[in-house]
DNA sequence: GTGAAAGCGCTAACAC
DNA sequence: GTGTTAGCGCTTTCAC
């Protein structure tokens, strides 16, 4: 690989000269510039970003720390949030945790020791220990489509409680009474502000609560389904179910389909996220739509202005659901 | 952050000391190594790879050229490759290219930048010159479940032609004559192998050849779906469709649905890939799979061996596909 | 406008 | 066993 010396030697200047073209600073007169640039461009030369990081600072790479990239979800949002950091000139490691406590503290000092100038978060909950740590270091730190209350950190997430509401609004609007919420985890605060739109829109339709409606699983398709399972065989079983993320509204209807009943005639599914999946089962699901694309720019947006420090204050950027209609939900 | 400096000055030694008990290179004594050790503890101090990374040539980044991450084949391959680079301590950095030459050169350039130690290739076909270039380079480079022949690049892909014969003869053991097969882009190896083998199965059971029963469609359900109505809509339609990828395939179910033909009743589908989307779909649909797992993780050993020097010649494994049936194929 | 030189945090050869 | 020191390829004062 040619080096910045080889580059000087070939246009007759020094490293400085060459260095300031590179990073367009100081005042190099049009002529030389030019030259320089003729042989950079000659030579195919690639200035080394690790040898400049030791001086700069800066590594223009960003973590992203994540529960699977092989979740549609999530590699949609990666998806999203790579364009964007692409754009602004960085790239992204990706860390599929599985939510695992010690991944992701490995995963953070990898991170640590390769100097990526800032990490975006879009893992489970309890990890407001590590979090704190992050902040410590000083290393700048983001969070997507979570909420980290009570922690000073950039945000970008959807209005959960809206979304769930709508989810069950829409149900009781359709005139289900008897409805049932599957959650992938209540101690990830998404997951209980979804429940906790669902109940209120019970309520808005005088529903009374009953908590045996209120079911956890694992989130996958399987978990959902078994749960779901468990829910439809029950004595008294709901005519419709939100399930709080897409794998956990398949799995209903997966299960659904088992048992012999009919979606959306025997029962109404509605999912969130929105994902792929949405659109490909049949019928195709109803589902809460978050704005991946705008969630993806906008974080990355935040945490680069916190890396150049052109950001004054940190924010919270609520970004609102949408209700998409398909084939999983109809009337009683 | 704390340096090397830091560590040597508390711990009362040298800083040629203290990398020897990080790297564990050179002789040390049991009692300053455990010391030193404590000292790096104590201080939560992380070596700077940048740092060492100017020295020893090495980043222990890999970068992942991938058409998209959001594409669920791609997301399971590339879970499965994180996890193997993982645990021998390299990270990934992803790169989606959309099968874009000027995005893939773009991201080439920020990986050479970055000095990436290798790279793993997983997009597109006629990048040829690219790959010239990048041996040019001296980086290197392996190349997954895509074929490069008549370049000398590690390699681990499946039999697509055993792949594409498999799923023919299934279906042509099931009765069926008329079959025909949606390919995503001929100009891509692992397309126009699956076609072959394809063409093969047909030969076998002594089908003639029709060259109507062949189509082409951007690879996406979307895709699928149109050139299957078209298909589907002729004075003679298959009775079977093979489409290349899962994708497709589900694009092919969603035709027959809305063309009103039941699937397997009247149309039969296999798809290619056996991701997630596989299972998710109803009937589920009988594809062929991909050992994503394993090719994950010869990839990373064939690339690591090459940035370690470890390994001798470069190499092509050959892993062999298996039809998983579901749902959707029946007997004529 | 341009260049000399110090230094970023580490590794590795070599001296002791 | 341990320490000194010369780089690795770049950026950044500061002279000129």
């Amino acid at each position: 690989m040619a080096t910045i010396y080889d580059i000087a030697r070939e246009a007759g200047v020094s490293i400085a000269t060459v260095s300031k073209v590179i990073n367009q600073t100081g005042r190099i007169s049009d002529k030389t510039r030019k030259h320089v640039q003729d042989v950079m461009k000659r030579i195919d030369y690639q200035p080394s970003v690790v040898a400049s990081a030791l001086t700069k600072k800066r590594t223009y790479s960003l973590g992203l720390l994540i529960p699977d990239i092989a979740n549609p979800f999530f590699a949609e949002l990666a998806r999203s949030i790579e364009d964007q950091a692409h754009e602004l000139g960085y790239s992204l490691v990706i860390c599929s945790t599985d939510n695992d406590l010690t991944r992701e503290e490995r995963y953070v000092n990898v991170l640590r020791q390769k100097s990526a100038d800032g990490i975006i978060i879009a893992t489970g909950a309890r990890n407001d220990a590590m979090m704190k740590q992050l902040m410590k270091y000083k290393l700048p730190v983001a969070v997507i489509a979570r909420e980290m209350p009570l922690l000073a950190v950039d945000t970008v997430l959807v209005d959960d409680y809206l979304g769930g509401y709508l989810a069950a609004s829409h149900l009781t609007g359709l005139g289900h009474r008897n409805i049932a919420v599957i959650a992938e985890d209540l101690a990830v605060m998404s997951s209980k502000e979804r429940v906790r739109g669902y109940r209120k829109a019970l309520e808005e339709a005088g529903i009374p609560y009953d908590e045996n409606l209120v079911a956890v699983s694992p989130f996958h398709v399987e978990g959902g389904k078994a749960t779901a399972k468990e829910l439809l065989s029950s004595s008294n079983p709901p005519s419709a179910i939100f399930g709080c993320n897409d794998l956990l509204a398949i799995g209903v209807v997966q299960a659904a389909r088992e048992l012999g009943l009919r979606v959306p005639e025997d029962v109404s599914v509605v999912g969130f996220d929105n994902t792929v999946l949405a659109t490909i089962i049949d019928p195709p699901l109803t589902s809460v739509a978050q704005p991946v694309q705008q969630m993806g720019k906008e974080i990355v947006q935040l945490i680069t202005g916190e890396i150049d420090g052109s950001k004054p204050s940190k924010q919270r950027l609520v970004l609102l659901p949408e209700l998409v209609v398909r084939g999983t939900t109809s009337a009683v």
